[in-house]
DNA sequence: ACCTCGAACCTTGAAGAAAGCTTGAAATAA
DNA sequence: TTATTTCAAGCTTTCTTCAAGGTTCGAGGT
């Protein structure tokens, strides 16, 4: 689970991001606004924590401008405010909830947990990176700039899946033979090799812009 | 996770070996000064535990002197004494924790995680120089100046790392011969110059105003 | 100031090693 | 059967090493 936190003030996003990671998270921390909105277009997390008084852009303009980019992340909106206006803009411009400082780190755990889950019910369905779309309950893949779809064989479906789930990340062979076959062997990489291969293959056919790259010695990453 | 252990009491250094290796640490002991020191300089170790009172080099000499060779890895002092003055001397030397015998386990697991954690968030993710970044998870190099990017080599990854984390600094051959290829032997200087060379070549490419002088007799320095 | 010479340094290309890709055949599942 | 997965072999590309020859630098002598 991938969580941004986009605070400014360091006491506070070292104590939380400390404690989403004792929680299992893993957590990418910006401590200004451009640099936040950056890395929610770059990744797709999971959920986004978000200060209202930033530097470079509050956070009201980051969310819109990231939900105006087609960004579908769930995101919290934390205040020092308790303003009622503030809050009203803040689900206005996109936020999904919303919490005034000072709060209980348990309040914001329930419900960044909270949202987590509903959201991925929702997703489930459909993932997406760039001009691809991964419906996960039919394995078909869908590459929306030349309308072509194709059902993807399970372990090149699960290439997929893993790769469009970790977009923006280089992912190394050990991470995709532990997702796709279970075991971390290197005897296997060549496996990893194979379905990479056949899944190019793929991707050529959709003529998709959307392509794997290798990265010599790290692995593979997907770009648009 | 490999560490570094540097202790002379044998039940001392074998009860802690024990204990970390139970924690999934991989440990290497050291058990005299000298040989502790060299151990810091050949491997890359993600935390050294130093003992103060130790034959052969004693350790506020370790610590500075493997600062001054750049190294960079968190270092707790052990030591005997509850004196404040071996406090101050400890951390003003490089030292990153320090902890009183006798200790408590628990409170040395947990000082080791916070260094780790600290240290290895810091480093991940991208290292700056002049109009130099380099992203230590892709390998890739940025010119802030022309915007331009390249991926490195592994090799020419680890000598820009070297050079980009002691910028301000002279680095001998010998110091980077030995980060980058593990060991020390003048006739291997041949190949630091070559990845130079090629270092030089790709920053030719992107145009960037960092250089990498040469000074003669002395070694390399990155300047902006 | 100038010249000479050796040491330090740079560059290059060829050969070798390693990582990655592709293919087809054999094995297994649907 | 047909579709999918596994495995192994040979191929391509990229990176690394090594060695040879060229260039630059600076001390010491004229």
């Amino acid at each position: 689970m991938k969580i941004l936190l986009i605070e400014d003030e360091k006491r506070m996003s070292a104590a939380v991001s400390e404690l989403l990671r004792q929680e299992g998270y893993s957590v990418d921390v910006a401590d200004e606004g451009l640099g936040g909105y950056d890395a929610i277009l770059k990744k797709s997390y999971d959920a986004v924590i978000c200060d209202v008084m930033l530097p470079g852009m509050n956070g009201f303009e980051i969310v819109s401008a990231a939900r105006a980019e087609g960004v579908s992340s769930p995101i919290i909106m934390l205040t020092a405010k308790s303003d009622i206006t503030d809050k009203v803009t803040g689900l206005d411009c996109g936020a999904d909830d919303y919490l005034t400082k000072p709060f209980q780190i348990e309040e914001l755990l329930a419900r960044l947990r909270a949202l987590i889950r509903r959201n991925t019910k929702e997703t489930d369905g459909l993932l997406n990176a760039f001009d691809l779309n991964l419906n996960t309950k039919s394995l078909n893949l869908i590459c929306t700039s030349t309308n072509k779809e194709i059902r993807l064989p399970e372990k090149e479906f699960k290439i997929m899946e893993y790769l469009i789930s970790n977009k923006g990340q280089i992912v190394s062979k050990e991470q995709l033979a532990l997702k796709v076959w279970g075991y971390n062997n290197e005897a296997e990489y060549n496996n990893v090799e194979v379905y990479i291969s056949f899944t190019r293959k793929k991707l050529k056919f959709l003529g998709a812009k959307t392509e794997i790259k290798s990265i010599r010695g790290m692995g593979y990453e997907l770009r648009g």
